[in-house]
RNA sequence: GGGAUCUUAGCUCAGCUGGGAGAGCAUCUGCCUUACAAGCAGAGGGUCAUAGGUUCGAGCCCUAUAGGUCCCACCA
């Protein structure tokens, strides 16, 4: 049966809802208060009805978006100027359609973010070219791989990024992202066969040339889709600069180092013991290799000895165990700890290796753990890296017993042809069937795994190409060692260590198809090895004109390796090599130290003869909610493109940047992302306020959408006298351009300056931040900044001067204040929030086409107002005293009442007397009277105590003595503790004398603080009694 | 086996060089106050894993212990 209506099904990770009104996802797990579901769901159906309208909207814009291009470019070359002005008009008009409505009174992130990532494209402003006059700042992008889709990793990767390129980019830096992607060797090979095998076709059948052509179809058809991604995440890469690690310059690079190595000596081709992957059927890498614990068990087993007559003993046996019974077919010794004399006598002798019936030494060496087990081991070379080892020592034969697909070779005699599991069985039940098997145990032991496909790797002696590392490490080494290079966070430096100190030569050849074709000839002739930059004419030992090319390619970290010179033009001396190079700063996870941050520090040292970047910034790993690893096979991985769909580019940006320290690993959930997208909100809508403001002096003048205001702007510019005169932009009278108005300070108010103030440590605090790339600190400040102190306080504060058309100079710099700051702190979000505030920006004024090209705020000594900021905490304390009474009391806001602030002190009474409008306003306060004494002042009125002053609120009829006194006689057992801790630290002599002076002082200014506050409390109890 | 890291409010985590414990979410109370209910105002909630030590003073530095996570090496 079909569901129709009401039918719930499961689709994905979340539960779809089917009713006739449309469908409604639910996330699972999800816990709300019914009520606030309720009221989501209706919010979430209004949004859809928004965003219809706004589609169609949309629709249309673009369309008439279209047609001023084309205009655009027919009058391009005479009326360039003109036109310029009409596009920002044009531009305004939308936004303001957009802001000024009701409508919008949230934020919605849709079609602005794609509107405004296309203008920044045409302004080409991401686009660097070299400009001796100017410093650059470089970042090379981590290249994404081309079978990638943008996951958690990425957006966290590129969000850090663009953070501080966007940052360099405003404080005037010459900045360069350059981007590109990576070929991806094995991933990409593993990918295309498997698209392959779902049409049938086999690699082996389709051959090199056919293969490699479907492969650079594959990188066509995918290889942009990540970066359409990117850009989805706001990131200003330079992509006319973008980068493929396959394409022309960077395949010269790797032809070059791979020839330059190997004249040095240090790429050699040898027989060595590596990685093999039966499935992918290559060589890997140490790096690649994965340890899994796996349940397996322990066979014991034993050898017999050799009789002097060559005859195996039926009475002495050497008695081992093994995880790997099926490689005794390669044994070729067995050995013994030269200091244990369990087996002295044994020393010099031979065993039998049973079923191949093959006579092998008893070796004596060290690498024997004579604690472990018997103390005795089989050794196979061929098959096992230490076995290897002890073989080379010993001169041991090296017998491999398999095929590349890890089925028994020839070597293996009547096993042949059985994979390497089932001749695991077959020579348990052989051994078994002799007596010479033991006992069998369970054991659980590490098995190496291939990274990419999770194949159990097989340890082969192959002929394979290397890079002798143990010279070519050391200047790496040392540069971290002497801060050449910077690791943050700073452990991250013992991780590094742990492997240059270990270094083993690093294997490069793969036997793939999908890669860089190792520049090696072997002349067909007498097989002489060219190794050389293209394939050479004539044989320089046989003369022999030809040649076979190495069929192996190399390991895709080669050319990742050389990324941060090689995609700036490298090997050929360009001029950006020059200018850009060393790039800045390096951004990447802490999973790949070993595989890329290490080879391109060598690499760049080596190859350029200087480091590849200064600073490398380090990032953990993005989890679900419960804490664990985003996977493919868990099924728990959250694609960024959705959320960036359901909350926006910008909130998605912030929560993988905040709360959370450089290096650790972070939880993703919604929650984190509804809050910013909230915070997304409040500025939007904080704008708007200050928006509607500004207008409200310029309706009814030339602009012509001035009938759309809203009712609360309508109400308010009544008095059509205010509004002509204070329709004033920030910039306009920073400039100057409003005579006498161009001195802002004179007409300042305390309100004005203390958030002045406060703005400007603001800006000292976050590029200090930023420059140390404490980014989530830097974020959370501006954060904090924006919604406790401009929103909840100053935009509160300043309400009643905006709305008083009386005082046109207290409005105008209230005005110019609100402006100046929103526009200073919106430049210190942008590099997190870019599409909001560039959007706010361009609406608030109309000199500077673009945020993410103004000038970053600097902090200015002049701005410090240090009266300012401590009258207005005294005032903010007092608020928010009696804001607390009345919650106490269970008083509605709308219940004003009289306040009288009592005070000896002078500088207090006149705080309270310049702030009275805005106290007023915040302190529920009918009126404010500010006096000496407690003349007038009923005796039951409620008391607030703050340092310096006594707040009364007449409150006859709700106030209660009794609590009254106990609410007072609560505060004085408070400050009793203060006082005893502060009296406790300045009685001790020793604190005296070697703390810091200014502790000491602040402890004593304490000190005063609550023993007047106490007076007070005190006279105040006794008034009650 | 070696190393790193974490343990702070009910949950998720900040807390930079030691100087009176913070945020978001959640909880409770009151508010549709003319920017914002995706909001405003207020409140509750923590022996900063445990035990020692250094210091006038420790969430922060040192040592040990317990538990978690991760990396490296690898057990034949």
């Amino acid at each position: 049966m079909v569901p129709r209506l009401d039918a719930l099904c499961q689709i994905g990770k979340g539960f779809f809802f089917c009713s006739n009104l449309g469908w409604e996802q639910v996330r699972v797990g999800e816990s709300r208060k019914s009520r606030k579901k309720k009221s989501a769901g209706r919010k979430r159906r209004e949004r859809r009805s928004r965003k219809k309208k706004s589609g169609e909207k949309e629709e249309r814009e673009k369309s008439r978006g279209r047609k001023a291009e084309e205009k655009k470019r027919k009058k391009a070359e005479e009326e360039n100027a003109r036109k310029k002005a009409e596009e920002k008009e044009e531009e305004d008009r939308k936004r303001r359609q957009i802001m000024g409505k009701e409508l919008a009174k949230t934020y919605d992130p849709k079609g602005i973010e794609d509107r405004l990532y296309q203008k920044w494209m045409d302004k080409k402003y991401f686009h660097a070219e070299v400009d001796w006059a100017r410093k650059p700042f470089t970042i090379v992008i981590p290249p994404p791989n081309i079978t990638g889709q943008l996951h958690m990793g990425h957006a966290l990767d590129n969000t850090m990024q663009d953070i501080l390129i966007r940052f360099k980019r405003m404080q005037g830096y010459n900045a360069l992202w350059q981007p590109g992607t990576d070929h991806a060797s094995i991933a990409t090979e593993v990918k295309i066969i498997e698209a392959l095998k779902a049409e049938g076709i086999n690699k082996e059948e389709l051959g090199r040339e056919g293969f490699l052509k479907r492969a650079w179809e594959w990188r066509k058809e995918y290889g942009g889709r990540i970066i359409s991604q990117l850009k989805k995440m706001g990131s200003s890469c330079d992509w006319d600069r973008e980068r493929f690690t396959m394409d022309e310059g960077c395949n010269k690079a790797v032809n070059e180092v791979f020839c330059r190595m190997h004249e040095k000596g240090w790429i050699y081709k040898g027989s060595r013991i590596i990685n093999w992957c039966p499935v992918c059927n290559t060589s890997i890498s140490d790096a690649e290799v994965e340890y899994e614990e796996q349940a397996g068990h322990f066979w014991h087993i034993k050898y017999p000895l050799l009789e002097a007559d060559g005859k195996p003993s039926a009475t002495e046996f050497l008695e081992f165990a093994t995880t790997r019974p099926e490689t005794m077919l390669g044994d070729t010794a067995v050995a013994i700890n030269p200091e244990d004399d369990r087996y002295r006598h044994l020393k010099g002798r031979k065993v039998l290796l049973p079923i191949v019936n093959r006579e092998i030494p008893i070796v004596e060496d060290s690498y024997v753990d004579m604690e472990f087990g018997t103390g005795v081991v089989k050794i196979t070379p061929a098959h096992d890296p230490n076995d290897f080892e002890v073989g080379k020592r010993h001169n041991l034969p090296e017998i491999n017993i398999m095929n590349d697909n890890a089925t028994i070779n020839a070597n293996g005699g009547k096993f042949e042809g059985m994979d390497r599991y089932e001749a695991r069985k077959a020579i348990v039940k052989e051994l078994d069937e002799m007596g010479l098997l033991v006992k069998v145990e369970d054991y659980s032991h590490n098995v190496g795994v291939h990274d990419r496909c999770n194949t159990t790797i097989e340890p082969l002696i192959k002929k394979q190409w290397f890079v002798k590392m143990d010279e070519l490490i050391q200047p790496a080494a040392e540069a971290v060692k002497k801060g050449e290079i910077r690791l943050a966070p700073e452990r991250m430096e013992k991780t590094y260590f742990n492997w240059t100190d270990n270094i083993r030569d690093w294997c490069i050849s793969r036997q793939l198809w999908w890669g860089h074709r190792i520049p090696a000839y072997y002349c067909t002739q007498c097989g002489e090895t060219v190794v050389a930059r293209q394939e050479p004419e004539v044989c320089p030992k046989c003369q022999n004109k030809q040649f076979t090319q190495d069929p192996d390619t190399l390991d895709t970290w080669f050319s990742s390796a050389l990324w941060p010179f090689s995609t700036l033009g490298w090997p050929e001396k360009t001029e950006e090599l020059d200018y850009f190079y060393p790039t800045d700063v390096l951004v990447t996870g802490y999973d790949i130290i070993f595989f890329w941050v290490i080879r391109m520090i060598f690499s760049g040292y080596e190859q350029m003869g200087e480091k590849p970047f200064h600073t490398v910034l380090f990032h953990g790993l993005i989890r679900d909610a419960q804490g664990r690893k985003m996977s493919k096979s868990l099924g728990n991985g959250i694609d960024p493109l959705e959320i960036i769909d359901e909350y926006g580019a910008d909130a998605l940006r912030l929560t993988l940047v905040t709360g959370n320290a450089p290096g650790n690993d972070m939880r993703f959930s919604y929650e984190k992302v509804e809050a910013n997208r909230n915070f997304a909100n409040k500025v939007w809508n904080a704008s708007r306020f200050i928006l509607m403001n500004m207008d409200a002096g310029k309706t009814g003048q030339a602009d012509g959408s001035g009938e759309a205001v809203s009712g609360a702007q309508a109400d308010r510019s009544g008095g059509a006298v205010s509004a002509g005169q204070t329709g004033v932009s920030a910039v306009e009278m920073a400039d100057g351009k409003q005579g006498a108005q161009s001195q802002p300070m004179e007409s300042l108010e305390p309100a004005d300056k203390w958030i002045m103030s406060k703005y400007n440590r603001l800006v000292k605090e976050v590029t200090e931040n930023m420059e140390h790339f404490e980014l989530g600190i830097a974020v959370q400040k501006v954060y904090d900044f924006i919604w406790d102190e401009f929103c909840d306080w100053y935009i509160e504060m300043v309400k009643p001067r905006l709305y008083n058309s009386q005082d046109v100079k207290s409005r105008t710099a209230a005005l110019w204040t609100l402006q100046k700051v929103l526009v200073g702190a919106l430049k210190l979000l942008h590099p997190y929030m870019p599409f909001l505030t560039e959007e706010i920006f361009c609406s608030l004024q109309s000199e500077e086409e673009s945020i993410m090209v103004s000038k970053w705020p600097e902090y200015e000594e002049g701005w410090n107002f240090a009266k300012e900021e401590k009258d207005m905490e005294t005032l903010k304390e007092a608020v928010r005293g009696i804001r607390n009474v009345r919650s106490q009391m269970n008083v509605a806001p709308s219940r004003k009442a009289k306040v009288y602030v009592v005070s000896e002190n002078g500088d207090i009474r006149q705080t309270f007397e310049e702030g009275k409008l805005f106290f007023a306003a915040l302190a529920y306060a009918s009126d404010v009277k500010v006096q000496e004494g407690k003349q007038g002042i009923e005796d039951d009125a409620v008391s607030v105590m703050i340092p310096g002053a006594i707040l009364y609120i007449p409150f006859a009829e709700l106030v209660d003595i009794a609590q009254e006194t106990e609410r007072l006689k609560k505060e004085a057992k408070r400050l009793e503790g203060e006082l005893a801790r502060v009296n406790g630290m300045l009685n001790n002599e020793k604190f005296l004398s070697k703390a810091p002076e200014a502790k000491i002082q602040e402890e004593r200014e304490k000190l005063e603080k609550y023993t007047k506050m106490m007076e007070q409390v005190k006279q105040r109890l006794e008034q009650l009694q």
